[in-house]
DNA sequence: GTAATTATACTCTAATTGAGTATAAAGGAG
DNA sequence: CTCCTTTATACTCAATTAGAGTATAATTAC
């Protein structure tokens, strides 16, 4: 039993909101995500992803945050260390040679509900004829993908994994024979990065609740509603508008630029920018922002 | 630039709350937190750091879960990769050849303010002569140390960086020579174990406020008291009893086990037990125990 | 000018939280 | 046995916050 010097593998969620869409950035249209082996040369592990990124897919990394780290699942090779990262940033006009941007709801249709309940109610009833009349299984169902009580957003995760457990996601079968539910589908990933694309999920739609991260997937000035449309594509959910106008206001993160934007139609909007005195004035621990409904 | 097989090591911060006390497994009386490479005989991270830390303290090692992973800073011998953990177990009676329990706040005296502002307010003004006329500065030592606005539990390490930054703790003048200021002292460990401690106890301070863990920390069946004890040493803060109970009951999370405890003095107490079905039944993300005042 | 559209500003009610008070059940001192 | 101390348990009330709806203002398209 010796020490097993291991290889790092470090695989980046990179996150941009276009068009009122979450977006993700893939490689090998849509199946897999940037990442890289840690190199000598990489004087950290932060700074050896931004170079795996920007050599895979041009774009730079901008806000950066650690998601999770496991040992991969590839046998034989010595042991394969895995350090997943979230990170937030705008798409840029140009193209990316090799990389493109996938929406996220296309992986998980079910957490997207602002356009009705369709794809949740569909999980949900697949889950219910896997549950059966096992009552545990029914209970977590219900918390997990019910309605009473409350959807709650963060846990993307555990919903994932409940589906794989009831063998409805097709990485879920690959090894084995498939059972007898119906797949509930959503778009594929190689390996795990769909798992780690639902814990990045998940992260960001618990860390936008209480830390000012919004505004790196927003422009230096925008609308009240250009940014409740971001937290609404983020969460998954519809916002109250006058209360989330009501609690950015009285929270004061941002501030008048002085300028308005002429909008396609009806009356012009303030532009607003973000205020980064907040950062030192405030600890962001128990602030809250707009709380999905 | 080759790829560079690393070395990883695992280490453990394990708390358990005894007497009132939130404390910390360490060897090296108090100087360092149990740890050890990963080994090709090791079928998981978690079963790693499990036979380490069993290997190392004879404790056996309970509910746990990750927390960082950074590169090491011990440069030359290749690169280092540390993964942290958080356990919460109990103290069992017996001894622990070589390792030994600490009070956390011996290490962070200025997190404890059950018993009064003293450790903090030192702090607070070390900082403060720190700050000098930098409006940047003060603004962040307010924010973090300062009570106007609320004291914020969660911001353990944050706190510990800035004490740090403002060359306040042992470890930043290890290397350079001292600054000005008076160290606001607190108990000292080796590398980085002092700001993996901080990581693990800011951790445990979220997660339980939204996720049933206290009971990790408590026997099978205790008082509320008990429980509320429990909370408050790992809160660092006094909680309102009546409240308290009338959150705890209203979530349903414990239930009556027809015992009472009797006490030294005063009333008996019922006893109650944790529902494990909670955890079928309701997914935890917004569910809320008790705040902190 | 009118309709459609979006921004912005209030109002009202229900729920939650924070803080304090009152009563119950034990043991010990005299 | 009675009173006092101690801890458990049960309520009450005010202040704040969250949820939901309504009204008015400023534009563009026709």
């Amino acid at each position: 039993m010796n020490d097993a010097p291991a290889q790092v593998d470090l695989i980046a969620v990179l996150v941009a909101v276009t068009n009122g869409q979450p977006r993700v950035l893939t490689l090998e249209n849509g199946h897999a995500l940037p990442a890289g082996p840690l190199q000598t040369g990489h004087r950290s592990l932060q700074a050896g992803l931004r170079e795996w990124v920007e050599a895979q897919t041009r774009h730079p990394l901008g806000y950066v945050e650690q998601l999770y780290t496991f040992a991969g699942q590839q046998p034989g090779t010595g042991r394969g260390i895995s350090i997943s990262y979230l990170g937030l940033s705008r798409e840029a006009a140009g193209d990316y040679p090799g990389a493109s941007w996938f929406g996220w709801y296309e992986y998980f249709p079910w957490e997207d509900r602002r356009a009705g309940n369709g794809p949740r109610a569909a999980a949900l009833a697949a889950l219910t004829a896997w549950a059966g009349r096992d009552e545990t299984r029914a209970a977590r169902v219900a918390a997990l993908f019910g309605v009473q009580g409350g959807w709650q957003d963060e846990l993307v995760l555990q919903r994932y994994e409940l589906l794989w457990e009831a063998r409805l996601v097709p990485e879920a079968v690959r090894a084995t024979a498939p059972a007898g539910g119906t797949l509930v589908a959503g778009r594929e990933m190689t390996l795990d990065h769909r798992r780690i694309l639902a814990t990045a999920i998940a992260r960001l739609r618990a860390k936008i609740k209480y830390h000012p991260v919004v505004f790196e997937l927003l422009p230096h000035e925008f609308t009240l509603l250009e940014l409740q449309r971001t937290m609404e594509a983020i969460a998954g959910q519809s916002l109250h508008k006058p209360n989330f106008r009501r609690l950015i206001e009285q929270q004061e993160l941002v501030e008048e630029t002085g300028h308005v934007a002429r909008l396609p139609a009806g009356r012009p909007a303030k532009l607003f920018r973000f205020r980064p005195a907040v950062l030192a004035e405030r600890a962001f621990a128990g602030s809250k922002l707009p709380l999905v409904k």
